[in-house]
Formats: structure tokens, sequence, C-alpha cells
DNA sequence: TGACAATATTTGCCTAGGCAATATAATTAC
DNA sequence: GTAATTATATTGCCTAGGCAAATATTGTCA
């Protein structure tokens, strides 16, 4: 690495205007796809977090509270409140393990595989709307982007 | 407009990788990025979140609690209760206006003001780390493609 | 085997946002 | 001037994540 990193935010730069602050505009985004994601599933009788789960679960990527945690990023106690949500809405059921007594296998019953199959289009379908106007490689970039800002906030700072 | 928008998303390709999911990616970055100023705030006795109404207070850009919402983008009784907190630690103060006794005007005790002053290095510095490796244009990039997304995400949907 | 470490799950306590309802005050329309 | 509308602040109820502690189970190693 020899290339040098440009101090982008400087100690008065943040205090300028939020729109010029990647900071605002992340935590922004977030906060609006989530409510606009929220609209759309409340006739599923589903929260736009509460899909999380499903999809790690239906795409086979996780059956236990760790993986889920695991998988879509969050700690391991909101993943078991999570899944308490999700289980009273008859979405998923949990059965402890007999190989390994310590973890819990979730599992989707069957109305869970109903909607992981019905969701995804309609979450789809706010994504496109939020990305209109970009172009294929402005979508590329975006994600690219923001895989990268991830990325660094992972390793140590 | 006259340019199609294009469908990024079918029914199938959100199920697809989480990485390739710009859902996934801005909530994702929004939270580490979160958990990451939270860390640096602990010694100064203040949440990442708690930082949004102190900026617009020292910015002068409200000092009320309606405009503190505004200003943020959050929820007026979210707000009421963030400055439940920020009042409790001493930051701001509250009072009834006398020109229109609805509102309540919000002001930085000095110990607000001097935080208020104190803070923005230490945020800029997050941002740096989480930005590093951008380019100049990158850094335009991600910030103009983030307030297109947001944008988008604020009209009809 | 027995002490120790690692892992999985759960629970408690905190901050935090969204939505809806309420009370109060100001503004506008008639 | 009064009625209807609008704006401000607050509160209750919900979902939700982070952190730390507690518990149970499994694996390791001496």
């Amino acid at each position: 690495m020899v290339s040098k990193n440009i101090k982008f935010y400087g100690s008065e730069t943040v205090s300028r205007e939020k729109n010029e602050s990647v900071g605002y505009l992340v935590t922004l985004a977030s906060r609006r796809l989530l409510r606009n994601i929220e609209t759309e599933l409340k006739p599923f009788n589903l929260t736009a977090n509460q899909w999380a789960p499903l999809l790690a679960l239906a795409n086979k990527q996780s059956n236990t509270v760790a993986g889920c945690a695991r998988e879509t990023g969050i700690d391991n106690g909101a993943m078991t409140r999570m899944l308490d949500r999700l289980e009273a809405k008859g979405f998923v059921s949990r059965k402890r393990s007999n190989n390994d007594r310590r973890v819990v296998n979730v599992t989707l019953t069957s109305q869970g595989k109903k909607i992981a199959k019905d969701i995804p289009p309609v979450i789809g379908e706010v994504l496109n709307q939020q990305l209109r106007g970009f172009s294929e490689q402005e979508f590329k970039l975006i994600k690219n982007l923001l895989q990268r800002f991830l990325a660094n906030g992972e390793t140590c700072l």
C-alpha cells in the first residue's frame, strides 16, 4: 500500500452541511429504506428487519440462532428476541439439537417458506425505486463503495 | 425524463448474495459506522446518535424540539426523549417559549458548547478511517449516489 | 479424570426510532 | 369572532440493536 489516505474530514468539515457528511447520508439512507420496505411489507405481517433472518434461513446459510446472527450481522441476544417474534407470528420454529445440546435448530414453517418466496420481488421493487435514474455503472459503483466503506469499518480502527 | 429506469433487482436477485444487495450494504454500513463512532465518543459520555441534535443546535440550524427533529430527520417523539437524555447529561437545557407557548426552546449549556467543539474532529477521524483508500472522486461519488438514493426514497414510491 | 477454555443461548438493562393519540396553542378561513 | 385547521410537544406502545452477565454444553489438555 503506497497510496496515501486522503483526509476528507478535518476539524471543521463535519459540522458544515449534513448532506456533505457520508455519516449522515448513510444513516438517513438506511432509515429511509427501512421505512419504505416496512410500508410494503405491512400486508405480509412482516417488518423490514424481520426479513433478514428469514432470508438467511431460506437460503440455507444458517439454521441456528448464532448462525442467523452472524449471517445478518446483528447481536446474538437481539437474534434470540427476533426469533421470538418470528416464532410468535408462525414463520419459524425452534428445536433444541440432539447432536449438540447447546444449539437450537431454527427452521422455516410452511408459512415461513411461502413468505420467503413472496417477499423478494417486493423488496426488489423498493430498491429499484430508490435506485431509479442510476446507470448500470453507478449501480456497481454504489455497491463497491459501500462494500469498501463497510470493510474499512470492520477492520481495526 | 426520457431515460428508462433499469430493473436492477428481479424476483430472484435479492435472495442471492447479501453483499450484492444495496439494502443490506447500506444497513450494515450504517450500523457499523454508528458502533465505531460510539466507541470513540464513549470518553465524552456521548452516544453516536446523541451527537446529531447537538450539532444542529451548535450550528444554529434549530433551537426547538420539532426543529431538531426536522434537522436530524427523526421523529418528534423520539427527539423529545433524546433531549431528555441530553438534558439529564447536562448538555442542553429547555425552556418554554413566551412568544409561542407551544414551542420549547432548546439551548446548549456551556458544557454542551464545549463538547460541540471537541467532537467534530473525532467523528471526522472515524469517517476518514472508513473512507481510507477512497480517491477524491470516489468520495464525491459516494456522497452523490447516497444523496440520490435518499432523495428517491423520500419522493412518493 | 478434572480444570479450563470455547461456544451457544438466553436474559436484563440501556439507547433508539416509528406511529398514533393527546393536550395545548396559534393560525386561517368563513 | 368563532370554527376548523395546523403546528408543537409529550406520552404510550411497539420493534430493534449493543453490551454484559448468567447458564449450559462441548471440547481440550495436562
